[in-house]
RNA sequence: GGCCCAUUCGUCUAAUCGGUGAGGACGCAGGCCUCUCAAGCCUGAAGAAGGGGUUCGAGUCCCCUAUGGGCCA
């Protein structure tokens, strides 16, 4: 390896809400720049239209200022390598996707969407791994170039070599083999001219002069397709560090539908940043002298690729609320009361509660009891009630329902008052069930009691992670009661 | 289905040149402390996926199988 200055990037897509799994990479990719003096980037990668908002980057970007892991470069702060959103490098790809072209290490293809589905579900029925068949490959340049010009709608592949293997390096696992038969003529540039992921990332890690990929573990299978396109640039290839992936408790990779996953979920029932911090810096690795509570500082200083274990770590929440707690004893009285005032007692998150509080209350001391289950991580299902409410039927059943409730929200895509509403009252149709019963069982899930301010509005403040969150909560405590 | 990666207590992990009674943490159980709870402290139960090799000696190296996961659709 040559002796340029350490760089390092992450390059989260802004489709959705933030991601604790992209707050883990981050937190990898932080420590090791710090630890070498070197940069951190960070980049958009917004090539999705359909899937990329500004609302989702800008949360992003705020949840990792709130966890404390600064950038040096990114699209809020600049720097010399800019734009740092692959929107606005459109251009660029296009004109390295042209080179290769020209190149002839990369190819236009003008095959239709018919042509390629027909072609899939050929190699399926004969049990062959569907590829692209290489049809256009074959096209001459000459023609090629006048069917593009004329305005043929194309996408521009990868021509990957169809013998041979293909070698790459990850720095924790050393050598992989690929057999080049096996890989795709990857799609490199869409009909709509914007880039695939390998393209862009190729392309954006080498401009911005990325010397380590440190990324998830998902990705190593793509890893021939950049390797191919780095010699194919007749570029140096950065070194490629794979993490494993956090999983869910039955070890599948980590999901919404399975776990929050939703940094600022975290955020809301009042996880510290350095206690999150701290949590992550334990899944696959480990300090060495077996520290478990450490710094942002502390784990920079001691951090080490060596140290890295590749089993999937479980991200188990109890641990989570242990350390956690931990932090919060060693604030002294004025910071836990700062922190209270700021992220539970503020204007903004109280305001929503009062108007429902208020017809509830006869003292303003009963608004903090009547309050409490929109602050918690967790409440408990009176399952005595959730009896009385069902008429003593099978909790097994309303599990059951319960879980398919939880199922149907993931398809409801304003999680609004009225939209949820809505929802709630379609879905007791559709299922038989009487309002009456249904609104009560999801509020002892919800709010952990039978009485409660209105139901839909507690489910839209708490929000789509924390009610989703409960809903499972409650499934299983469902699942798990055997009656006397 | 194909390819790739992984596999130490329920969970996170340690032991990195092969020699251990397999260590710690969360959780769990019991106890101490205590007006309760929490915290804190002490104690305990709990683990090498299976099978072959290599070796005087394997959790550690190699192979096979199994299992888990990811990716490709």
């Amino acid at each position: 390896m040559t002796d340029k200055p350490v760089k390092v990037r992450i390059a989260p897509s802004p489709t959705g809400d933030p991601h604790v799994g992209t707050a883990y990479i981050a937190l990898f990719n932080y420590a090791f720049a710090r630890k070498m003096n070197g940069k951190f980037i960070l980049r958009i990668e917004d090539t999705d239209q359909a899937r990329s908002t500004q609302a989702s980057e800008d949360a992003i970007i705020r949840s990792l200022r709130w966890l404390g892991l600064d950038w040096d470069e990114g699209p809020d702060v600049g720097g010399p390598s800019g734009p740092y959103k692959q929107s606005q490098r459109k251009q660029i790809y296009f004109e390295y996707a042209m080179k290769l072209v020209e190149s002839g290490h990369a190819y236009p293809c003008f095959c239709t969407a018919e042509r390629l589905e027909d072609l899939r579900r050929k190699q399926r029925l004969l049990k062959q791994k569907p590829m692209y068949d290489g049809k256009c490959r074959n096209i001459p340049k000459a023609e090629a170039a006048s069917r593009m010009a004329s305005g043929e709608p194309y996408v521009i592949r990868l021509a990957v070599p169809r013998e041979g293997d293909s070698v790459v390096q990850d720095s924790l696992r050393g050598p992989v083999r690929f057999n080049n038969a096996e890989i795709d003529d990857q799609v490199l540039l869409k009909s709509d001219g914007f880039p695939t992921y390998h393209l862009a990332n190729v392309v954006d890690d080498h401009l911005m002069g990325v010397t380590h990929v440190i990324r998830a573990e998902e990705w190593i299978n793509s890893l021939p397709k950049h390797y191919l396109l780095y010699e194919a640039f007749g570029w140096e290839p950065p070194q490629f560090i794979h993490m494993p992936l956090l999983r869910n408790k039955d070890k599948s990779k980590i999901s919404k539908r399975k776990n929050p996953v939703n940094i600022e979920y975290y955020r809301s029932i009042g996880i510290l940043p350095q206690a999150l911090l701290n949590f992550l810096g334990l899944m696959g690795y480990s300090m060495p002298d077996g520290r478990e509570v450490f710094s942002l500082d502390e784990f920079v200083a001691d951090f080490s690729f060596d140290r890295v274990s590749l089993g999937g770590p479980v991200f188990d929440v109890d641990k989570l609320m242990w350390l956690n707690g931990t932090y919060i004893r060693t604030l002294d009285d004025g910071q836990l009361l700062d922190l209270l005032q700021s992220e539970v007692f503020n204007t903004k998150r109280l305001a929503p509660i009062v108007p429902l509080l208020k017809e509830r209350m006869r003292t303003l001391g009963d608004f903090v009891d009547g309050a409490s289950f929109y602050f918690a991580h967790q409440v408990e299902l009176p399952i005595a009630e959730v009896m009385r409410a069902t008429k003593q039927r099978d909790p097994k059943e309303t599990a059951r329902y319960l879980k398919q409730f939880l199922k149907s929200l993931d398809n409801l895509p304003e999680f609004t008052n009225d939209a949820l509403e809505a929802h709630m009252r379609t879905f007791c149709e559709e299922s038989g069930l009487k309002t009456r019963e249904f609104f009560m069982v999801v509020r002892l899930a919800i709010t952990g009691r039978r009485a409660s301010p209105p139901l839909v509005q507690s489910m839209t403040i708490l929000g789509r992670a924390a009610c989703a969150q409960r809903l499972r909560a409650a499934v299983e405590t469902l699942n798990a009661y055997r009656p006397q």
